[in-house]
DNA sequence: CTCATAAGATACTAATTAGTATGTTTTCAA
DNA sequence: TTGAAAACATACTAATTAGTATCTTATGAG
């Protein structure tokens, strides 16, 4: 029961590599299986067909993730500006598990998959729903030791600000780093807006 | 002379509105032939594969809608800020061309086809940099007129304002209209404060 | 140890895919 | 009017797809 589960996390991790590259339709369990030492067998044993393989990545990889990188640098935060801009700042940094020519997997999987497949849409609205809250909630709190301007509506920026992650991932693909660098320039000054 | 042309432009149509829904991959030349009056005879008459196909939907119907709604509104602009704003919110409000649970086909596009196929990324990337192009020069304009200030980098905005645009259309499709209104309030302020 | 079940391997299937080969019809210039 | 090319139709193919049926092997509780 011990070696089971790690070749579940590697089916689950090689997956999430392909589909990040090729998109979740367009990689097929072939191309899985072929990739790494697994065969089909091992995969129908472990997820009851593809569908069931993607929602997990959602939950056992992206989510897991999405906790420790998003959420959990904003918890503690005392100047909401500055832990919001470092947050973003290195996501778009972090080169070990993103790659500019590929964007978000996160963003990927909502673009493809959120209109065609109504679990892929609520497990991803949940992720987004969840980002979304922690950087409203931490806003909210700059709002009440005064680091955050009163008139400013923390669930709008909140939005905007995903919105615009999401963005800057999606143009990536198309122009490169450069357009990270001039996004985080431009954040910046809507950052301070804010105060 | 004159039929052939109109079936060539209801296959593109009809892909168009498949691709736009179903993403490009996924929407199989067959899909497109059994939503329509043509045959595969038609359709491989016009177009020597799916790639070239897809090529000329964006040369064809994308480029085209781009330069009207997107580059015109822009180049008689007096007032940058206003017509910018205007011309995102008009997007925005456009349920004719696009739906919120799908996003924008542009924006689509890139993140499904861009990192997979060279031909399509450089059509798109065109796209993008023509789109950015216009938006930095009314910006440019509108320093020169006093209306946008003077410490203002027009490129880092422009390419800022179009990954805000590609992000809320990808963001909406998960939570829907109400993340547009969020997103063009904040996008105002931004906006405002490039005065 | 041992055997029931968990875990995985192998070989298939039926459907779908892009694309082709080859036919028929339609168009329009001479 | 006519005939050559343009425009389209039909019937195929080979590859790929998700998924299944049926095996074999590994594991660990008793």
């Amino acid at each position: 029961m011990r070696k089971s589960v790690q070749t579940r996390l590697n089916i689950l991790q090689k997956s999430f590599e392909l589909i990040y590259v090729k998109g979740y339709q367009s990689t097929s369990i072939d191309d899985i299986l072929s990739s790494m030492e697994v065969t089909k067998g091992a995969f129908f044993y472990h997820f009851k067909n593809k569908e069931e393989m993607g929602l997990a990545l959602i939950t056992d990889l992206l989510y897991p993730r999405m906790k420790h990188f998003l959420i959990e640098p904003l918890s503690s935060s005392a100047d909401p500006i500055k832990s919001i801009y470092q947050m973003i700042a290195n996501l778009l940094k972090d080169t070990e598990h993103f790659d500019v020519k590929y964007g978000c997997p996160a963003v990927n999987l909502i673009e493809e998959m959120s209109p065609l497949n109504t679990a892929f849409h609520k497990h991803l609205k949940d992720i987004v729903g969840e980002w979304t809250d922690a950087i409203e909630k931490c806003l909210l709190k700059g709002k009440e030791n005064g680091k955050i301007g009163l008139m400013i509506n923390p669930a709008e920026a909140a939005a905007y600000i995903v919105s615009g992650y999401a963005g800057v991932r999606n143009i990536g693909k198309m122009l490169g780093t450069p357009v990270y660098q001039s996004y985080l320039k431009q954040f910046k000054l809507y950052l301070n807006s804010l105060t």
